[in-house]
DNA sequence: CTGAAAGCGCTTACAG
DNA sequence: CTGAAAGCGCTTACAG
């Protein structure tokens, strides 16, 4: 089919493209009122609708952004897209999801990809392993919000959940429940994926404060495949720990697989908080305690910085952002006895 | 900062603006080893990345295709989504995804900006509130294809699950186990939403089948935030059911909320099976007997029906692609006694 | 109040 | 082998 274009209109309407553009972007201010309806009457009658295309060329800007999410399996990525897109359809932007499954050389093309597709501005889990680009993006100027995860003195706005907080309140609940072999289980942390590095910190601290010693037995990172292996030592440990904290749904989703594989019983064999809260948590058996993370604010937040950087012209200074954790109590970390 | 045009690049390498373009479009047949090499040099010097918003005005194709979903709560649509992002991904298109959140309006309102985008075609997961939509967006020959729903008589490309033979496998597995008070809940059928009228008849014609009465009581359709009273009933009928099916995700979660509230148990209660591999169905305590759907052969299949329409201009005879679901046999449905 | 012209950054015949 | 010109469908000063 042949589309119907500016010309079109103007032809039906007996007036100038120019004219036509105006009616569009709401200009009426200097139009006749037979103009208007004239133009309003031959866009129905059409059923035109401008090309945003040939709009973005000449007004250097698509009305669309780029998400990147380092990876799309965490039900976390998925909330936050899902938030995202709220927010985003309320100011009438698009977005273009892209998942860099972990894998650097694939978030760069995506970036170079979006650019090139001119997006207003990208909100991205970096996933660490292109610092030349972020620099480069950022020293151009172009708008972009880091989600979830820092890169030292980059100096690029980033929202994140307080990390350390929430291996605080993970640890702290675990210890006034009575348990004192504690353990962590993240996801790999090559590449320093700092929401990793944090909580395990987190859970550090915590345990000194406690004036608990910190086990490295306890401590495993390993990717997801990996995890389940991790598992078999974390248990063949002489002093097996009597309680886990899972450092994201993944990592909780291989330790419950690891615990009914092998009739554990929890709390009593073991307890059990993992960060996230995951959709099943409230009405698993035993109800799984976890720490939950303000998705929907930290989405609007990042939109919201965003949005800013794409408005403004003077430089504004970049900032960090830390959400605060929640826990929620449930059966998994009942006290001992 | 300025942004770099091919002009630049022109400029820089000393030739015309249509031999960088020939270069871009790697048309290097008539092209001097020389000149190449300086282009090549000059858009390394100049870090320059074409535009494509340009270029998709020129050729009209913007390499993006729309996918919208009818409500991405459903983890079915978060999937189809990766594996629909997944395969597009390898032939270079970006898609962008939007949620109609079950509401046609918004549905529309997400079709018209695609449109006005230019996007190359959409995958739809359809509200079936907008059928003069669908019809036009079929008649002007713009590729479409839906998923997961199917509308009667428009003839568009559909790719399904067999849900009839969904529904008949969960209820043959009840009905070999001994269960034979089988009821099924799913979510609203207002507007029709094919799959869901289909595994209830599917369901109906099972029972049939095996000589077992329908009993209307037993058939609970309802919207999710009423799930929990639609159980209520269910569970205070004279002759309660012994297996329920659920007819997606979210039914499942509800019932098995409800069913640890009411500190039932599963199977020697209520045998259940839930439409959906959920994540967590195969480490639930007891691990939940599933019909899983083929996500990615119905991404893949929805893609190559996009792409075939893309890419062929004779007209194309649309088909409606039913695939097969999987009973995934756990312990929910466990023999009774 | 309205229109002619130039321009956005590409591509595509066409000419040489 | 390479370049000048027109065109994609808009918007934006500018003139009248």
């Amino acid at each position: 089919m042949k589309r119907i274009t500016i010309a079109d209109v103007a032809a039906q309407a007996n007036v100038s493209k120019s004219t036509v553009s105006q009616f569009l972007n709401k200009r009426y201010e200097y139009m006749s009122e037979s103009t208007r309806e004239r133009i309003k009457l031959a866009i129905e009658e059409l059923d035109y609708r401008p090309n945003t295309v040939a709009r973005s060329l000449t007004q250097k800007s698509t009305f669309t952004v780029g998400v990147i999410v380092a990876n799309i399996l965490h039900s976390f990525s998925t909330h936050i897209i899902r938030a995202i897109e709220n927010k985003f359809y309320e100011t009438g932007f698009h977005i273009i999801v892209c998942n860099a499954d972990d894998e650097p050389e694939k978030e760069k093309e995506y970036i170079e990809m979006l650019l090139a597709k001119q997006v207003d501005g990208i909100i991205i889990f970096p996933t660490g392993g292109n610092v030349d680009l972020y620099k480069k993006m950022k020293q151009s100027r172009f708008p972009l919000v880091f989600m979830d995860r820092t890169l030292a003195d980059l100096g690029i706005d980033t929202v994140l959940l307080d990390n350390d907080k929430a291996a605080e309140l993970a640890v702290t609940k675990f210890v006034e429940n009575g348990y004192n072999r504690i353990a962590i289980v993240t996801t790999s942390i090559i590449r320093n994926i700092s929401p990793r590095i944090e909580r395990i910190q987190g859970y550090k601290n915590t345990l000194k404060k406690h004036r608990l010693t910190v086990n490295l037995d306890y401590v495993k990172t390993a990717n997801a495949d990996a995890i389940p292996s991790a598992l078999e030592e974390l248990f063949k440990l002489e002093e097996r720990p009597d309680a886990i904290l899972a450092g994201n749904d993944i990592v909780l989703m291989e330790i419950l697989k690891y615990i009914k594989k092998y009739d554990l019983k929890i709390p009593e064999d073991v307890a059990v908080i993992g960060i996230d809260d995951v959709p099943f948590a409230s009405f698993y058996t035993p109800s799984i305690t976890t720490i939950s993370q303000p998705m929907i604010e930290m989405a609007n937040l990042a939109v919201k910085l965003l949005m800013k950087q794409i408005n403004k012209k003077e430089r504004n200074v970049p900032e960090i952002y830390r959400l605060q954790p929640k826990l929620i109590e449930r059966e998994s970390t009942n006290p001992l006895q």
